[in-house]
RNA sequence: GGCUCGUUGGUCAAGCGGUUAAGACACUGGCCUCUCACGCCGGUAUCGCGGGUUCGAUUCCCGCACGAGUCACCA
């Protein structure tokens, strides 16, 4: 048997979104469960819609899902060049031969432009039918031209897909579809299916928009005389657009690209757990796996056929997930990893204190209450500075804490934190039960006062032994006496 | 509009003729707790509709509805 090959065929055109990603996913993983090879193939048949830097952007993205190509144009391999831009000559050869073979005409025709809905019926085929005088003629004359498929008039085409099954369409429904555009370069339908022979590709693995045009490419197999590759088209991965409705994934409807989720704090092995769990299922009720384990793991039998609808908040969660299971030491590294690539305005703060002796404990409060790494900056701001707040958030009726008793504990706290030589957890812990007896109130309605007087807020992450900690005895007194000052303020 | 494909709770989904219709996210009730979070224990579906086939249909067949994809010198 053959040896198993796959590839992934992406355009220049920009980012990569998580559908595109998805797609690479499945075809390394199907490569690699069955012993295969995944190649890389780009594109670009398209001049007009190249942007510069795209390869990149794919090779990074690959890179850091993990995903790793046996051929491709950075790294060669025995089909090179894998860039199609690069491959003209081999298009242009074969398009003389189905040429010369009769699958393929010269057509004149102008440009059809978009026309009005339910006014177009395809090409009309005005070409099909030139005499070879009249297209020697025009050739001489250098009047423009494409080459068109000879697509059979009638009949059924059907195939099979190994997701999908048994596929049928009527061939009066396929157009005389464009090999060679005027300018010279191969449609997409053309190099694709020329490169995946030349290539060996043994599985075409792609998104199911292509499953109405897969009868055309048989047939350009067929005018060949080569052999039809296994086909796997997956599910398509829908996004919600405003309106509510779903629709194919766009950056229209809040679809990102892994770059972007990357750098909003998504692990991206938590992305690659989350998208090869859309569209395919394992046999149990397990949901985490890496990315060894999708490769033992992913059979194309449990890919699924209804599309799936990308929903940030289960990724979210995800994400958490992969975040608490790290140790904290490996959390820090990563945060410290992602804050110093990132923006934001606190960073160095942000770093200095994660570099300083701090980091283990700040870390530890954070990490099991963090969804993504960008959320990290706004839930410690506090840590830098106070801001103000309203004091009703210190009256809280299940600690207890009244207008009446909130100076007193106030007072009381700043007293014996003064005296307090073991600034520990410990330490610090035993400081509120001696005002909560002192006061006469329970120890939880001390560590409210005091909570919120160092950090402003009724949420936080960690409580107020930990925050005291954090911000060391100084920045503690100075806050809890600013409460103090304002609290007396207040009617 | 034609064609193609799809349809199990808001979302991801298991299920492949007989089940109390798994599990997860989200939502939600409670417990725990120095706040939040974590954690723990619960709750939420007449399987799109209508016909068949069958002793019996979420599971098989046919219609309908709805959704998506596709109808480019884009991929």
């Amino acid at each position: 048997m053959l040896p198993i090959r796959t590839r992934f065929a992406p355009s220049p055109t920009g980012f990569m979104h998580i559908g595109n990603l998805r797609s690479a996913l499945f075809e390394y993983l199907i490569a690699k469960f069955l012993n295969g090879k995944f190649i890389i193939r780009i594109e670009d048949t398209d001049r007009s819609r190249y942007v510069a830097g795209s390869e990149s952007v794919i090779y990074k993205t690959l890179k850091l899902a993990g995903i790793k190509h046996d051929e491709g144009p950075d790294i060669g391999g025995p089909y090179a060049p894998y860039v199609q831009s690069q491959r003209r000559e081999i298009y242009l050869k074969y398009a003389s031969e189905i040429l010369s073979k009769g699958g393929a005409y010269y057509c004149f025709c102008e440009k059809e432009g978009h026309s009005a809905e339910g006014e177009s019926h395809g090409y009309n085929r005005k070409c099909r039918i030139l005499s070879q005088d009249e297209i020697n003629q025009k050739l001489m004359k250098n009047v423009p031209y494409v080459i068109r498929q000879k697509m059979p008039l009638e009949g059924v085409s059907f195939f099979k897909d190994m997701v999908f099954g048994e596929i049928s369409i009527k061939n009066e429904e396929l157009e005389d579809q464009i090999l060679i555009k005027s300018d010279g370069f191969p449609t997409y339908n053309f190099a694709n299916v020329v490169d995946d022979h030349e290539m060996n590709i043994t599985h075409v693995v792609r998104g199911s928009e292509y499953l109405s045009s897969t009868p055309k490419y048989n047939l350009l197999y067929d005018a060949f005389g080569w052999s039809i590759p296994n086909y796997i088209h997956l599910p398509l991965i829908l996004g919600k657009n405003p309106d509510g409705t779903t629709s194919k994934l766009s950056k229209r409807n809040g679809s990102v690209s892994f770059q972007e989720l990357v750098s909003q704090g998504f692990l991206p092995e938590a992305i690659v757990n989350f998208i090869a769990l859309l569209g395919w299922n394992p046999k149990g009720e397990r949901e985490f796996f890496t990315l060894e384990e999708l490769e033992k793991e992913f059979t194309i039998d449990r890919i699924g056929k209804s599309p799936s609808v990308f929903d940030v908040k289960k990724l979210l969660w995800m994400n958490f997930e992969y975040m608490k299971s790290k140790s904290v030491e490996n959390f820090v590294e990563i945060v410290e990893n992602f804050i110093s690539n990132g923006q934001s305005l606190k960073k160095n703060e942000i770093i200095k204190v994660l570099q300083g002796t701090n980091r283990l404990k700040l870390s530890k409060i954070l990490h099991q209450r963090v969804e993504k790494l960008g959320d990290i900056p706004e839930k410690i701001d506090f840590l830098f500075e106070v801001k103000d707040f309203n004091f009703e958030i210190f009256y809280n009726k299940k600690s207890k804490t009244t207008p009446e008793n909130v100076p007193k504990i106030l007072l009381a706290l700043i007293e014996i934190t003064k005296k307090l030589k073991d600034w520990s957890y410990a330490g610090i812990r035993s400081i509120f039960s001696q005002v909560a007896s002192e006061v006469g109130v329970k120890d939880a309605a001390v560590m409210w006062v005091a909570r919120i007087s160092v950090s402003g807020l009724a949420v936080t992450p960690g409580g107020a032994v930990e925050i005291f900690e954090i911000i060391g005895k100084d920045q503690t007194l100075q806050r809890l006496e600013a409460a103090l000052q304002a609290s007396k303020l207040k009617p």
